[in-house]
DNA sequence: GTTGCTTGTATTGCATACAATGAAGCACTG
DNA sequence: CAGTGCTTCATTGTATGCAATACAAGCAAC
């Protein structure tokens, strides 16, 4: 079993990503520590490491809030991520796929494929397509080889509060278009196609960002009266 | 005054980026402690927050190493850096300049002009020409207005170890093509050259890129006896 | 000589006590 | 009544003691 620090800082971490507090939320440590059963050094440690994650602000003498995001940040961060997909993407095509990455895609495309067949758009489905997204994203990320890559990736995929927005506005024809997307991707690849693999990389997350930052701008405005310093109960 | 922990955090930084620790280093809490003359919790904050940086590699019950860089993940992260750099260019050159920001380049351009008329590549031209560097493409970062973009390239330039060697090996060829380089961003950018501004500044970072491999590969082999624990005196 | 166990020691993990800071409320003054 | 300074309290910052863990050296058995 791991440390507590540990512990206490992946349960953290999942807790703001989730959305578990509203942007803003001031982060109280005898709170945290009551909650989960540990002493402030602990929490300590996982505030200040998930604060260098860039998920928390860190103010001297004040503490630690969970940091806020007006939609020009995640537009700014889906520019980011869209260029790094795409690079992604370009290196894999470059290098080539070995056959375990190639048999993951494979499957993943498979099942995919399969999902287009049910009624509509539940929650359930929600999460399986959430989870073949990760697969698609994080297999190709793999596959890159590229260690710093994954790193700004992964931080630029963790947004506080995007994982409960993710996916529950899809309908059936967006998810079509997303599986149709992979495959033209993962084609491109297999075919050494490396400047398309980057373009339809690249545009397939840049098309995708732009349909979050719409979701997220009703959702911002929606509680506009928390601007800088919102409060959770 | 900050506190301590936060003072502790940008020392150590500045003395792993500085190359003050070859790479594996174990550092042990209490000999910090001693040689900041602070307890062991501001070391340990510092400490989680560096090896969430990414400077550091954390170990539960065995405590924190200086990260190691392969010759292999430098050239990762440049091409991460690469992309990244060109992405900031086409920004900027979209959104265009303020007159604060060209003033700042324009003046950058001007001293790194006069910087060429110096005869031979000693230390003080080398750490004239960082700093230059450094504005120039911070300046960039600044214009572009996406502080998540900044974050991601802020970590793509943190690298333990680099700052010793960076431009130590220059000489006044290389200067002039940096310069020149430099210049003709400036110039796409200012034109609204958008396309051109990416390729160029890609391609500027990524040959600087090429340089600084070549010679970490050289130090990289100077000495292998380290591998896995490699331990400062 | 090698393997496995045991024990000792160095180092990190955690909890807690106390100090320091900052913010809110209060009385006091103009 | 507005504004200012003080007091108080909640909250974070720091130090330190003790517990837990890992690693290494030494020993014993084969």
């Amino acid at each position: 079993m791991a440390t507590r620090g540990v512990s206490v800082t992946n349960k953290l971490r999942e807790a703001v990503l989730g959305g578990d507090y509203a942007g803003g939320t001031r982060l109280n440590e005898v709170d945290l520590a009551d909650a989960l059963a540990v002493s402030r050094t602990p929490i300590r440690a996982a505030l200040s490491t998930l604060a260098a994650e860039g998920l928390l602000e860190y103010r001297p003498n004040s503490g630690y809030a969970v940091k806020t995001f007006a939609a020009k940040d995640i537009e700014g961060i889906y520019v980011v991520r869209a260029n790094l997909e795409g690079l992604c993407a370009r290196l894999v095509a470059q290098q080539g796929l070995s056959d375990v990455h190639r048999g993951l895609l494979h499957k993943v495309l498979a099942e995919s494929e399969e999902l287009q067949t049910v009624e509509s758009w539940t929650d359930e489905v929600s999460d399986l397509w959430r989870d073949l997204n990760d697969r698609f994203h994080n297999t190709l990320i793999e596959a890159s080889g590229n260690s710093h890559l994954a790193m700004m990736l992964r931080k630029s995929r963790a947004i506080p509060l995007l994982n409960q927005l993710k996916f529950r506005w899809f309908d059936m024809g967006t998810l079509a278009r997303a599986h149709d997307d992979h495959s033209q991707i993962f084609a491109a690849i297999t075919g050494g196609q490396v400047v398309r693999a980057e373009s339809l990389a690249e545009e397939h997350v840049y098309r995708s960002g732009q349909r979050i930052i719409e979701h997220w701008r009703k959702m911002d405005t929606r509680k506009p009266a928390a601007g800088t310093k919102a409060r959770a109960a």
